[in-house]
DNA sequence: AGTTTGTGGCTAACAGCATTAGCCACTCTC
DNA sequence: GAGAGTGGCTAATGCTGTTAGCCACAAACT
C-alpha cells in the first residue's frame, strides 16, 4: 500500500474541518479515515482515538483563535481595538464552529496541556484590549469575564441558530459592542 | 412481568436527571433504562429514541428555566428584577448543565414545537425585565441579545469551568450585573 | 365473571462506531 | 543490499441505538 504520509497534525486538521462541516457530534474516526483516504484503524498510528483526536481540535482551535485575535488588535487601541477583537472572535466562531465546539468541551487538569497555555495566550489578547481602558486592577479580571462571556454567549448563540426575529444580527452585534464598550469607559477608575 | 408506570414524562425526567449527573453526551438510552429499572427496548415505547428524548429534556429546560425567570422576577422591577433573574438562570444552568446543554443543542424549523413555545416564554421573561428600563423599542431587541449573551455565556463558561484564576466568580457575575444595569440606565431614550 | 383488546414490558437480532491485535510491505538507514 | 522500524491493512471485539416480534397483564365490555 502506498504511504499516505499522515501524522497527527493532518489528521488533527481534517477532523477539524470534518467538525467544522458537520458540527463536532458529527466528526467520527470513519469519517476522518474516509476524507484522508485511508482505513480507520489506520488513524490511530497517529491520534490516540476519538477523544485525544477532539483535544487536539480543542488546542489548534484556541491557538488559532488567539493568532487572530492578536493580528486583528495589532496596531489598534480602545474602541478600534475591541470592536476588532470582538469582530475576529466572531467570524472565527462562524466560520468554525465544529473547532470552537471542541474547544469549548475541553476539559484538562494537567498545567502543561497545550490547551492551557494556548488558552491562556488567547485569554491574554483580551486582557490587553481591555488595557486600554485603564480599569482599576482588580476590576480587570471582572471586565475581562464579562467581555468573554458577552462574546463567547453571542457567537455561540449565533451558531446554533438560537436568535429567533428577523432583526439583523450585525446590528445587535455592533451594538453590544458599543455597549461595552460606553461601559468600560464609564467604569469609575 | 410487572408494569412499571412509565410514561414520556417519567422517561424525559429520569434522562435529565442523568444528563445532569453525568453531562448531556454522557447520557444513553442504557442509563436510562437501568435508572428506571427496565431494559432499554422498553424506552421506545414511551420515547421515540435517543434524539426524541434529547429534545424532550430541552423542552423541559427551556420550560423550567422560563418558570424559575417568572418566578424570580414577580413583583421585582429594574435593577431587582434585572440581579434576580441573572442569578436564576445563572443558578438553574448550574444546577441542571445537562437539561441547559439538551436546550442549547435542539434545532428546530417546525414553529408549533413546543420548544419554540417554552422558548419564546422564556426570552418574554427576559424582556419584561428590560421593559422596567424603558428603552427605544428599538433598542430592545439588542439589548435582549445582549443581556441573554451575557447570562448564557457566563454560565455556559462557568459550568464548563473555563474560569481560571481563583478570582472569585460570583464577585464577577455581580459586576456583570452591576455593568449591564448601568449601561442599560445610561442608555439614550 | 369471562372475554377481549390494547398496551407495555421482554428477548433476540442487527447495524454502526470505536478500538485493539496482529500482519505485512514499504522506506529509510547503514 | 540487508535490516529495522513505521504505517498502512484485515479481522475481530464490545458497546450503543434501534427494530421485530412475542407475551402477559390490565382495563373495558358483554
Amino acid at each position: 500500500m502506498a504511504r499516505a504520509g499522515l501524522d497527527p497534525a493532518s489528521v488533527t486538521e481534517a477532523g477539524a474541518t470534518l467538525a467544522d462541516e458537520l458540527g463536532l457530534d458529527g466528526l467520527s474516526m470513519g469519517l476522518v479515515a474516509e476524507r484522508l483516504g485511508v482505513k480507520t484503524p489506520s488513524l490511530y498510528k497517529h491520534v490516540d482515538g476519538l477523544a485525544d483526536l477532539t483535544h487536539r481540535i480543542a488546542v489548534l482551535s484556541a491557538t488559532e483563535l488567539g493568532d487572530a485575535l492578536r493580528d486583528a488588535t495589532q496596531g489598534r487601541s480602545d474602541t478600534d481595538a475591541l470592536a476588532a477583537a470582538a469582530q475576529a472572535m466572531r467570524r472565527y466562531v462562524k466560520e468554525h464552529p465544529g473547532r470552537y465546539a471542541a474547544g469549548n468541551r475541553a476539559r484538562t487538569t494537567d498545567p502543561h496541556d497545550p490547551f492551557v497555555v494556548a488558552s491562556t495566550r488567547l485569554l491574554d489578547s483580551l486582557a490587553a484590549v481591555l488595557r486600554g481602558y485603564r480599569l482599576e486592577a482588580d476590576q480587570e479580571i471582572h471586565a475581562l469575564r464579562t467581555l468573554r462571556s458577552m462574546l463567547h454567549g453571542f457567537a455561540t448563540l449565533e451558531v446554533a441558530d438560537s436568535f429567533q426575529m428577523d432583526t439583523d444580527v450585525d446590528d445587535s452585534f455592533a451594538w453590544m459592542i458599543a455597549f461595552i464598550d460606553q461601559g468600560l469607559r464609564a467604569t469609575v477608575r
